[in-house]
DNA sequence: CCCGCATAGACATATTATGTCCCACTTACC
DNA sequence: GGTAAGTGGGACATAATATGTCTATGCGGG
């Protein structure tokens, strides 16, 4: 059921990134033998101290020769590093694709989980799970998070859990009503989430498409206005991406709106807003809370979103989000969106 | 050819040991649920600071639950370790073997290399490879190593590598000339091991069964009793461990000696005693250098000797090892050894 | 013959691991 | 119902380790 990487993952994380980073390194010194750990730390990125302890340990082992011209491969290095080209593709072949999929997308980072969310269901749980421990590493002490509605935000809250609760967290709806079901609706998703961590949660219902003075009085709510104030000062944002139709049908949108949606070919929605594949914005719930121009003073923001079906709306959306961006997905997603 | 383990031993040495002690940590709350840090500090043998630094990451990977009454398993957890069990034991077999067997035998240390040197012959250089890594680890600057014959040693001399020689060591035989072949001898092989590691040797010819006046001349030769004050100051003694039937048929012994050590059932030998059963001395070729009593004044005793028909005699031996002997061996010798 | 690149040493500093106490709390047993 | 033993967790000094930074010195090609 488990494969031993996998276990391995789970019980010492860290020993995958430092296979990775030991398996560049000779495989850089294989290339370029004989090479100085100068050129090699820039060619790497690694500072030059770094490297070395690293050299020496790999000198340790025998699996590289140091001479005063340079660093080259043992016979030693030269036959696990062969060995060791065979088991990287598999085995780390989802950090190398984080890295890639982060790099493509422009965003700080990407987390994959293996699988593939449209095939098996259970694959929701691991990305609820992937981002709750997130979560868990981005927030210390105080936060007020934000959530928007969708079923991938529902899987998440499933998966928190109530170690997480010594944080002092208070969950907030990113944006008004913007019509779902109760179940994937941000009110009822960030009420789950605090009762899963023993946290507090607010409630922001208002009507969609507001009227111009509706809209003022309901600012005006002392209530809403507070509850405002915490989605502004929020230090994580949480957030589905949908496709865009789907989402669209799914909601209680108007005939009008629909055709346009469809009309301006577009492919993905997130927090109420509908994309292109150019990441341009076609069209958006008129709604009060956070805007698409907020995200960017935000310091965490966190895109769940996976299966392969949604690769291009993931895609669409990328375009145009923050770079500050964390992006938690699933392997199918990830290998559309690098093939793409 | 090099499955995934000995990959990873060989990339993060420390990874196994890493491993089989958050193995055991979860596998022994498993057993004791709920139990405390305290107690489970005490019988695993782990300071109560370390064990909770595993503890907390433990429950930051969800894989135990933490409360008031104590710590149990998560249900993670429990799916992880049912995994772990199958795997730990293919796995780290050879750790715990290491363990047991050094236990068993009461010695410092058990070093075991996979294979068996009877049926696969290039055993006998990892044997080696394990010997010299023990070596560098042991050993730290200025020293004097003692070394005596046997095929054993000389392939441990094939596999000693010039990155040692940083060290400034020096090689001696730890006895006089025992009657082997040259290929085998230790003058030869303190030769071969100075030239593998770029360092100095001394070599120490004298007969067997020296006369009383002989043996008073020759302990006067100012270079012999100059190579005696470095066997008995040396800081390391290496050697093997033979068949005791086998080396008194490959060495010159007399009839008369032949006869005496087949009466006396002697099973194992070691630098010129022979050894029964029980551990008792049952022969000596009597000769200059190291006497087994001096054994005890070395810091380092490390005895080389795989394949499962050395098994007996390396059980022989290690009744009369000072405690602070290691061992190197392989597995098929390690698990006559453990089973017998 | 010298310049550029190489390793290796040294050392201050940042980070992490560990040993040691102590405290407040729960629980189970008397 | 009270007490004792066991629980987790906080705090903090200290040891061990990793890292950044600078320097000395050696080697080889142009």
């Amino acid at each position: 059921m488990y494969s031993l990487i996998d276990i391995q993952k789970r019980l010492l994380p860290d020993m995958l990134a430092v296979m990775q980073k030991r398996y560049g390194i000779l495989h850089y010194i294989g290339l370029m033998e004989p090479v100085g750990r100068r050129s090699l730390a820039v060619s790497m990125g690694l500072t030059e101290r770094v490297l070395r302890s690293e050299v020496e340990f790999l000198k340790d082992q025998n699996l590289i020769r140091i001479s005063s011209t340079g660093m080259s491969l043992s016979s030693d290095g030269k036959e696990l590093l062969e060995a060791l080209e065979g088991i990287m593709r598999d085995i780390s072949g989802i950090a190398v694709m984080e890295q890639e999929l982060s790099r493509k997308l422009g965003i700080r980072q990407a987390i994959i989980v293996s699988g593939n969310s449209d095939e098996s269901p259970w694959v929701k749980q691991e990305l609820g799970r992937a981002t709750a421990m997130c979560m868990k590493t981005r927030l210390k002490g105080k936060n007020i998070i934000a959530v928007t509605g969708g079923s991938t935000m529902a899987a998440v809250a499933e998966m928190l859990t109530p170690d997480l609760a010594e944080r002092d967290w208070l969950f907030v709806p990113a944006r008004g009503g913007i019509g779902e079901d109760v179940k994937n609706q941000a009110n009822t998703i960030c009420a789950k989430m605090a009762d899963h961590t023993d946290s507090r949660h607010r409630v922001l219902y208002v009507p969609d498409q507001v009227s111009r003075e509706m809209y003022e009085s309901i600012i005006k709510e002392p209530n809403i206005k507070e509850v405002i104030t915490q989605i502004k000062s929020a230090s994580m944002v949480l957030h589905g991406i949908g496709d865009a139709i789907t989402m669209a049908e799914r909601r209680k949108t108007s005939e009008e709106d629909l055709v346009k949606i469809k009309q301006a070919k577009a492919v993905g929605e997130s927090f109420g807003y509908y994309f292109n594949e150019g990441g341009e914005v076609v069209h958006k719930v008129q709604t009060i809370g956070l805007q698409l121009d907020d995200l960017s003073e935000i310091e965490h923001v966190v895109a769940v979103a996976g299966g392969s079906t949604k690769a291009k709306a993931i895609a669409a959306y990328m375009k145009r989000a923050p770079s500050s961006t964390i992006l938690v997905t699933d392997e199918g997603a990830a290998k559309q969106l690098i093939k793409g």
